[in-house]
DNA sequence: AAAATACACTACCATATGGTTGTGGATGAT
DNA sequence: ATCATCCACAACCATATGGTAGTGTATTTT
């Protein structure tokens, strides 16, 4: 990544299952590292990268409490996933419609050929 | 990436700033190559390896058309991305409204403390 | 105090990716 | 026919990442 590209390194760590699995899992409430690790069959140091993946990307916080490390899911950065692929929404929308016009003209020329085939 | 995980691919291929600026300018009708490669300062090699993560994400179709490949923004993929965010709406909201909770809650307790200051 | 738990840090390896350079193959223009 | 244009393919390098193994440290439990 070249410099700070905070988007980039958001879609980063998302682009594995793994991340997204634990996104998942902190969307139901916080939880410890070892909280973490017990559903993914991976070892703990591993996981640990993992989150440290997360919390660069700002998608996770991580707080000390006792010789537990707590981490919460921050809402902010899935929704500034969320706001980027809505600002293509009218893009994917215009090309729908585009699909459904074809669609349509398409049904229209079969009338029509049924029309050719009554007459 | 382990084994064809679609919605990973395609978060890989949207964690570049170039990728996502080609996404963009493709939103805007299809181009070829050489127009892709014009508004980057990058070599013509790089800028098809770009793409080719594009097109392995489903992001893009290339279409051959005499010497030119001609590569058009599929909507459906990103409207994935959308989907996947979100799904995640309702955590989000919810944060922010017990965000706006606390708010609140501040703003009442500096109502009770202005009636301390006032009896 | 001793043992167990939760986690971090380091080193190491294989692979994917960003990027360059060089080249070759079609297709279009002259 | 020749030359320029558009694009793909291959080799190569540096770095980031997925993953393992081993160890150290602070906190809890006993």
């Amino acid at each position: 990544m070249v410099v700070d590209d905070r988007l980039g390194t958001t879609f980063a760590a998302l682009s594995d299952p793994t991340r997204r699995a634990m996104v998942e899992r902190l969307s139901r409430g916080p939880a410890s590292v070892h909280g973490l690790t017990e559903p993914f069959a991976l070892s703990q140091q591993m996981i640990s990268k993992h989150i440290a993946y997360l919390v660069r990307a700002r998608l996770v916080t991580k707080t000390k409490r006792g010789r537990e490390s707590i981490c919460t899911l921050r809402p902010q950065a899935i929704k500034t996933v969320s706001d980027w692929a809505i600002s293509y929404r009218q893009f994917w929308e215009e090309s729908f419609d585009k699909l459904d016009e074809v669609v349509k003209r398409m049904k229209k020329e079969e009338v029509r050929d049924d029309k050719q085939h009554g007459e």
